[in-house]
DNA sequence: CTTGACCCTCCCATCATGGGAAGGTTTACG
DNA sequence: CGTAAACCTTCCCATGATGGGAGGGTCAAG
């Protein structure tokens, strides 16, 4: 398989796969005599498996780990379950920064007319800047 | 005020400060005889107006707008509101889309025995499962 | 033998931010 | 006055994951 066919079926883009190398992510393939890479099922599935750990969030790094992981048959489960789990708390507090973030701005967006009028609490909050007495 | 004072009063660090000035964000400061910049009163609330909006996760071109809008005395509150909502609607697509993260992963590592055995379904998962759906 | 679809490497851009080098200035203190 | 600390300046580089594109080689079908 050349690096399209592969990209294609792994979902991974080939600008992606030649950056994952680099890296030391993957090892580097065969090449043909003009330089092409090749590649076998095994690697689609490598790389598929990586594409679903992206989708999961998981970090490149995080990933490499992962990767060693699933590639060591004597691995401790647990061992994959905490980097689950610190995963999971990395998400709880983006997801909670953004939370406060949407909720702040909803309350300042809803006291704002919202017509021709200048008058406006988001900019006003953003100027003097004190905590809103909401609720 | 040097530029080390009004971005410990600002909160925006002097670099930042800097680097606001070199994509035109904030207009190029005074300068004393020996090239250090020099900032008033209104530069810290300037500066203060753009860390809050930053703090509510505004990009800075979001912020070059609502800046525009701030100084523009004959603007529609409408405009401001416009802005707000479109970030509001961005911040839900990003929850949303760490939530699925974390929920998926979350299933997965219920699943998960975490003790000495390689068995484990994170893994499984990434190796064999489908991939997760993006909205 | 040309055309189009591949592939290669290398550099640049994103977005917001920080690190740090090399060097000039100001201030406070002995 | 001298010096050291604490400023300031500009310039370059790095992050993380990804894409764009230039400039050029390869391959297969017509």
């Amino acid at each position: 398989m050349n690096i399209g066919e592969v990209a294609r079926s792994s979902g991974v883009s080939a600008k992606m796969i030649r950056h994952y190398e680099s890296i030391g992510l993957i090892r580097a393939s065969s090449r043909t005599l003009a330089g092409y890479r090749q590649y076998q099922e095994r690697d689609m599935h490598l790389l598929r498996f990586i594409r679903r750990a992206r989708d999961l969030g998981f970090s490149l790094e995080q990933i490499r780990q992962l990767l060693s992981l699933w590639n060591d048959p004597g691995r401790a489960s647990a061992d994959v379950k905490r980097l689950a789990e610190a995963h999971i708390a990395d998400l709880d507090q983006r997801i909670a920064a953004l939370s406060d973030m949407r909720e702040t701005l909803v309350t300042l967006a809803q006291d704002c007319h919202g017509d021709h009028r200048p008058d406006c609490p988001i900019l006003h909050n953003l100027a003097e800047g004190q905590a809103q007495s909401s609720s």
